[in-house]
DNA sequence: CATCGACCTATG
DNA sequence: ATAGGTCGAT
């Protein structure tokens, strides 16, 4: 049966394995994106949980998904647009939703030539499905990932939208998808991301550290100074974006160690974020960035051993993330980043009820996690927007993992499995090494210095 | 080159 | 103490 459009939007045929909305647009690519739950629906299977909003320069995209569609609409500040116009801007949003999602990157295929290079993925594929790297815009994603530094996903998300509110007006204010007409919630305002000029003015740093950037201020109004004086904030009579954005842009035409020089020359721009915009907006699929997590992972589940003088505790020296991303980017091949986005997606702990079905979708109260976890087998929580609920949805994936992991197969690591080191245990990652037959995971050897 | 402490802030 | 680090000084 073909499931009902809903109201204004129009239907990409897209399978879900192909692009799952909740994993891409939650797991620390973007930062900017909204999510609202939508109202359940009698045909629960099929019709979309969420809507997701993000707003461009002139207009806001919202989203939302079931199994088979992508449905999209836009909507624009003012008046009523003409039906040509409406076509029009119809046609312009698919078109950037082709681009932003890479639809033309076949991501089955790709999970295929992963699963056949990696057994650790292959375990994953099907829990994890529909992750791909999203082709964002540089400047916008350079900023998010500067205030990425130290940092976790809840807090840059408040950052970057406290930036956009900060420095961009207000485009258009829209109220939340249907309303259940109980209580009446304010409209949330929208606004796009600031260009380099407005963030290049001296008063940025303190205005952004009265918002809570921390230290991240002045890199942030250092690095738009130097984007803006160097390659300039002009309009280019062509496009709507300044002359420095269409630079930034402009180094996906050029090598990754190239374009890697480049942004190293910014402030607040090490190696890591380098790599984040190089892949995650410059088009550089191979490139891995390698940040804790992922070296935790690289130890844990790739066999990675520790050489070099690297001491007890897992710093990250630039020759233990050189070892990092060649291990993995030569296990991943050609699209090596996009392959570790999904790794690193599934060891967010946010994830840890991801993909999971909820074999009753009656009962959601928040409150009963622990007590049933043992008895059932796929029982599991369905809403995960209270920020509470999610450490006990940690605890009640990791017990239905465990009882999974009974029936699974050995996992076959890539170098030597004794090397594996067990750092923590309360990700999603962890529940596909435990075979009943692997050492009993260390404690972390902790040095009492002092 | 490799290592170390400092840096904002919020949460375990 | 650590969260998807980076900078500047040994």
């Amino acid at each position: 049966m073909v499931s009902l459009i809903p109201a204004g939007f129009r239907a990409l045929p897209l399978s879900a394995v192909q692009l799952s909305l909740a994993a891409v647009l939650k797991c620390g690519q973007s930062f900017r994106w909204t999510s609202y739950p939508l109202p359940s629906s009698p045909d629960a299977e099929s019709s979309p949980t969420h809507e997701y909003r993000l707003c461009l320069r002139d207009r806001v995209v919202c989203l939302r998904q079931s199994p088979d569609y992508l449905f999209y609409r836009s909507v624009f500040p003012g008046e009523h647009l003409s039906a040509e116009q409406e076509r029009v801007s119809n046609e312009e949003t698919l078109i950037w939703l082709k681009d932003y999602f890479q639809l033309d990157v076949d991501l089955v295929e790709l999970y295929n030539q992963w699963s056949d290079r990696d057994q650790v993925f292959n375990k994953l594929k099907s829990r994890f499905s529909g992750i791909r790297m999203l082709r964002q815009d540089p400047w916008e994603n350079l900023i998010s990932f500067i205030c990425s530094s130290n940092n976790n996903i809840p807090r840059i998300t408040k950052m970057v939208h406290a930036l956009c509110k900060q420095y961009s007006p207000s485009l258009i204010s829209l109220p939340p998808p249907e309303l259940s007409e109980s209580d009446c919630q304010v409209p949330a305002t929208y606004h796009s991301f600031p260009p380099p000029s407005l963030l290049a003015a001296p008063g940025v740093k303190s205005t952004l550290r009265g918002l809570g950037f921390g230290y991240r201020a002045d890199y942030i109004q250092r690095t738009a100074k130097m984007l803006v004086d160097t390659h300039g904030c002009s309009i280019s009579n062509t496009g709507s974006r300044e002359n420095c954005e269409e630079w930034l842009t402009g180094l996906r035409d050029m090598s990754t160690e190239a374009a890697r020089e480049e942004l190293l020359k910014f402030v607040g721009v090490g190696r890591k974020v380098a790599d984040c915009v190089l892949l995650m907006s410059l088009d550089k699929r191979e490139v891995i960035p390698v940040d804790t997590h992922v070296h935790q992972i690289a130890l844990k589940h790739y066999g990675l051993r520790t050489v070099g003088g690297s001491k007890g505790k897992g710093a990250m020296t630039p020759r233990i993330y050189d070892e990092v991303a060649a291990k993995l980017a030569d296990i991943w091949g050609e699209y090596a980043g996009w392959a570790h986005s999904v790794l690193f997606t599934a060891d967010l702990k946010a994830f840890s009820s991801f993909g999971i079905q909820p074999s009753t979708p009656a009962r959601d109260m928040g409150a009963s996690a622990s007590a049933s976890t043992s008895s059932s087998k796929r029982k599991h929580d369905e809403t995960r927007n209270k920020a509470e609920m999610q450490r006990k949805a940690v605890l009640m994936s990791a017990a239905v993992a465990a009882i999974a992991a009974v029936a699974t197969v050995v996992v076959a690591v890539h170098d030597d499995p004794s090397l594996l080191k067990d750092e923590y245990s309360d990700s999603d990652l962890s529940s596909i090494e435990e075979d009943g037959s692997s050492p009993r995971p260390e404690k972390r050897r902790k040095r009492s210095s002092d």
